[in-house]
DNA sequence: GTCTATACCCAGATAGAC
DNA sequence: GTCTATCTGGGTATAGAC
């Protein structure tokens, strides 16, 4: 997880193929845009988390912009791909009488993309960011895509498929509030994330304990 | 709503109340910040949208940080005004029997608040920086306010309270992608929008074709 | 392919006039 | 109380060496 990789596993900085330099930048990139969203993050920030230099990660992606497209797009990749396999997953629970089981596999897999660190946020950064002329358009294209799985493959009603959403925002807004730093000071939290993730609390909570 | 509002009525800039002025930047600033976010918004942008000088609006408040604590604290007293409100008005309702009419109640008025524009936004921006070490511990009391008031003065069960927030969330989120942009191109956004928002499409529909 | 050095610009904050 | 002028820092991007 942090910078080691390569097979031969050399020093940490050198020799490493370019593409994996690429997805462990992007990886970076993911978890400081998602924490401290789009305009927040610099270059700089994210060239030190991934144990590069600044302008090498302008040069790789061309600006700030670009890269920030790319982690976005990454991530709408991994969430789409997630409701795939969660679906076929489901399909047999499916098959055996349970109404909503694709509902719930589906949630259980998009809770655990929380282990993506930063994945989920960073999404959440770009939706918060649709009056942006590049950024909008792509982000908005994201939320129909999963809107259209939901109501198309999954084969939820507009109604479902909504509250469906809206609970995934929920999650995502309770992380990006770092809710779960007050898991254990707060009895309220503590009733409030339960009920947000049922099952998936340790999680959360390992992930936060995980944190810089 | 824009400019004017002094009794007296003189020209724009000029012979205005202070506090009157501290009200202006407020909400300008609620608009911007709502807009691109604390870290994408400029001090000057939120100066011209209040028709004051850049250097001014730093002087009132003291730093951007303390600008956007205020903006963060107002839209909270509105909230929670409103959800206020919301639960007296509903209180007959609830009485003639329809269960969830509380709910229903306090969800149309929140949906209202989108005419306090960039005041959901705002609050929204402000989740999702629950890293930052001085906004993350007001907007986390803040959720803990909201939910708490669902709970103990709406009567809602942690079941419902969670489910209203992620409804209320999910509103955040589309008006945060400018999803109605697309309302008419893209029927799958229409529907959902629809879905979204039962009653308030009109209004949201208003708000949008009244943007600069 | 990756770094160091640096140019350049923009934004927040300060000084001080009115 | 409000403005103009300006300092300063930090952040993106470029140039160019290795």
């Amino acid at each position: 997880m942090s910078s080691v990789s390569t097979p031969e596993s050399e020093t940490v900085g050198t020799r490493m193929r370019a593409d994996e330099r690429r997805a462990l930048v992007l990886e970076a990139a993911t978890r400081v845009f998602g924490e401290r969203g789009y305009h927040g993050a610099t270059t700089d920030a994210v060239a030190r988390a991934a144990g590069v230099s600044q302008p090498y990660v302008v040069r790789m992606f061309g600006s700030k912009e670009a890269l920030f497209i790319a982690v976005l797009e990454r991530a709408l990749e991994r969430l789409m791909a997630t409701f795939e396999s969660a679906l076929v997953e489901s399909e047999d629970a499916a098959a055996s009488g349970d109404a909503d089981a694709v509902s719930h596999c589906i949630a259980q897999n998009y809770a655990e993309l929380l282990s993506d660190r930063g994945l989920l946020l960073s999404l959440m950064q770009a939706f918060m960011l649709g009056a942006d002329p590049v950024i909008g358009p792509v982000a908005r294209a994201g939320m129909r895509r999963a809107y259209e799985f939901l109501r198309d493959r999954a084969g939820m009603g507009p109604d479902e498929a909504h509250e469906f959403l809206a609970l995934g925002m929920m999650l995502n807004t309770l992380v990006g509030l770092r809710m779960a730093d007050d898991y254990e000071r707060e009895p309220t939290v503590r009733e409030l994330l339960d009920e947000a993730l049922p099952t998936k609390v340790p999680l959360l909570l390992s992930l936060r304990d995980a944190e810089s």
